[in-house]
DNA sequence: CAGAATATTGACAGCGCTGTCATTTTAACT
DNA sequence: AGTTAAAATGACAGCGCTGTCAATATTCTG
């Protein structure tokens, strides 16, 4: 029933330690022993127990993803990234959602480290930003990865995966421009998040080189949720500025589709009168009518990604991963929300 | 740094036996050696190493989560219900999406099982309504408590957790029958999954017991997606029905909403012209304009409480959990997607 | 209060693997 | 071929805990 190393060992006819050097991918095993060890893993079906090999290895294969993210799409997305590339690679995902807020998020962090001893943790936005928590992992000497808004920096080019929200705001925003609209609205998601201020550099950027001025009645502080795009589409299409504002950008597709709804309750048409864009391409931005042009972020490549990047950290200089990618900009999907200024 | 079950021993002038008693919970230890050890515990902050545990022990302190379900909302509302009990009682949790067509599920399923040994598995619907799934559990004897749409049956009551659906489609009709309306449409979710036939057997019965006839052409075979919704309401609405047809009932909010979508490009107002209710007070109940009457369902409730009856299945007979709800029935939330027939 | 029954504690092996270090085999040289 | 260096393999301890079973402390008998 239950198949271990020494199982395999026997019917091998090499040492137990033989075949975790197999398994393990271990330089300095013969070609011909690694095969017949590999033939006796395939022939018993033989898996490596996890509990032994965190136990007895000073490596762990167990690796934390952390989230504090209310966008459940998002956080599937990512949970489904870094549990493809732990399936591949053998190692046991732990999910820790928290909330930032928590007085004892730092006491959660300790106990999930202390009980199962993690290889390390992937960091989603927006905890990723948080100083004190990086700082806290410092302390505690836990390997991690960040998933970040921005544009790459050299320092930390080898501990986060940077997705360039600048430089897709830019070009949604140029996208836009190039219809031929010229006063564009821009709901803002959380302040605090630096996607947001990422996002709406882009827009400004792009409405500069574009040599367009940029109004700050433009611009709303929201949250990042459908109510706050309800909100904001209503704060900026109000009287005064109703007949100027021809385009908004949407901080994230949640956004958008609020901002969509609260168009359509005022009697807009969309595209029409107005274009409306989000950011993420999210399910939410299939689920409105019309369908929203949208930045299209690819989480689950990223997080895999983000999964890659941890664990070669965490293997040490062998068995490197070259192909990770650390950089990513999302691609403009153009759908039927936007349109040329009439 | 690192505190073991030794450090705490010593401190507390005991052996390691007997803390391991104590963090067991296992009976015949002195209620003041057990102060003594616990003091120490505390003191030391001590958490007891899951891989050890799981290693030495014959039972596990590993559950996992099965679920094949496209809807985000759900699977992270039973991801942390599940995921708060495990915290409180010391396990760690292993997710494990999966899709039922998947030729090699069973491999994955096996793989999962031999890597990390498992104390058992909660399934989620439409995953835990496949015998062939629950064949192969127990096959491998191993523990599992299934989330169910339906009514409770006496044997299963110990292994299963129940929604009944079908009462909750039941008291959502009668409150649109209750409302004047007769010509109710029903949109219904995949065929396969037990939940479809639930609620449109409680649609069923409702209109039965209020004496009222239900029309083949009322109901509309779709999917669980938004997309069906919006295809759902534009054939039920369809020039023949169109005047007739005065309510609709999704088979699920993201239906409902998509019903709700169409209905108003069809310039149909809601609720005015025409009810639509959801089903599970999703997030997107609250995002449509108006919001949607819906049936709550309390998902994370639920999922607690299925990893409450998992765990005890799993710990024998000591430590039993007595407070274990088995069955739910969602409860009606008016809002404003439904009204008087006029 | 002795002796038996019972409750409470401890010693120790071992779960399945990896790290260390010793041993054997192979390759690379005179 | 004979030596030496290097590569490949194996023996064995031990990771931190739990299960078993033996040892001790406590309580209950008459």
């Amino acid at each position: 029933m239950k198949v271990t190393i020494n199982d395999v060992a026997k019917l091998a006819g090499v040492s137990m330690k033989t075949v975790s050097r197999v398994i393990n991918k271990e330089p300095s095993v013969r070609k011909k022993t690694f095969d017949v060890v590999m033939e006796a893993v395939n022939e018993l079906n033989y898996q490596p127990n996890l509990a032994a090999r965190n136990l007895a290895g000073t490596s762990s294969f167990t690796i934390g993803l952390v989230y504090d993210n209310p966008n459940a799409y998002y956080v599937i997305d990512m949970q489904n990234g870094v549990l493809s590339r732990c399936k591949d690679e053998g190692y046991e995902l732990v999910i820790h959602p928290c909330s930032y807020s928590e007085a004892n998020m730092e006491h959660d962090f300790k106990t999930m480290i202390k009980r199962s001893r993690l290889a390390g943790l992937v960091l989603t936005p927006p905890l990723s930003e948080q100083s004190s928590i990086t700082n806290l992992l410092d302390e505690l000497n836990i390997h991690y990865v960040r998933v970040l808004s921005g544009r790459p920096s050299e320092e930390e080019q080898d501990t986060c995966i940077y997705v360039n929200d600048f430089k897709a705001a830019y070009e949604i925003t140029m996208h836009l421009l190039n219809h031929g609209h010229k006063n564009i609205g821009f709901i803002c998601g959380d302040k605090e998040h630096k996607s947001t201020s990422e996002r709406l550099e882009g827009y400004k950027a792009a409405m500069a080189d574009h040599d367009t001025e940029t109004n700050d009645a433009f611009i709303y502080d929201g949250k990042y949720s459908f109510e706050s795009g309800v909100e904001g589409a209503q704060a900026l299409l109000a009287d005064d500025n109703k007949l100027a504002i021809t385009a908004i950008l949407g901080g994230n597709d949640e956004m958008a589709a609020g901002a969509l709804f609260a168009s359509r309750l005022m009697g807009i048409q969309i595209p029409e009168q107005l274009s409306i864009t989000g950011f993420e391409n999210s399910p939410f931005s299939r689920q409105t009518w019309p369908k929203l042009t949208t930045a299209h972020q690819e989480n689950d490549v990223i997080s895999q990604h983000a999964a890659r990047l941890l664990f070669t950290k965490t293997r040490g200089a062998r068995n490197q991963d070259k192909d990770i990618i650390t950089s990513f900009t999302p691609s403009i999907v153009v759908r039927d929300s936007s349109g040329p200024k009439l």
